[in-house]
DNA sequence: GTCGTGACAGTAG
DNA sequence: ACTACTGCCACGA
């Protein structure tokens, strides 16, 4: 029987995915879950809270371009210095980035 | 072995 | 723009 991928591989492929996006791109939680063929978005977001000291999670943001949760204001850091594509909202309280653009698909 | 929690996504109102 | 519900996966107690 095809069974899907084990614990261990899961976090692997999420970190080995979250490493392989390219400066001034980003992915949303849904496309690197899917990139392991999962839909664990949250999945995803999890082993970014444990193991993302290790990986470029600022690159990855939510479905709707806000940055992650908590460190918005640290991944503002970053994309500056990646120029990465981001809009602003009409009162400039808040960001996001341009996924039409940033988007990133393997 | 079960329950609750979490750096989420998608749909509905 | 917002909240509420559901679905998915891993970790800690």
């Amino acid at each position: 029987m095809a069974a899907p991928a084990p614990n261990e591989d899961f976090v692997s492929r999420v970190l080995e995915v979250v490493e392989s996006i390219p400066e001034g791109k980003v992915m949303s939680y849904g496309d690197v879950a899917a990139a392991i063929g999962s839909r664990a978005a949250r999945g995803v977001g999890q082993v970014m809270a444990y193991y993302g000291s290790d990986v470029p999670w600022w690159r990855v943001v939510r479905a709707s371009g806000h940055p992650v949760r908590d460190h918005e204001a640290r991944a503002l850091e970053y994309y500056r210095a990646e120029s990465t594509p981001m809009l602003w909202s009409r009162t400039g309280d808040v960001f996001r980035v341009d996924l039409k653009q940033a988007r990133w698909t393997p």
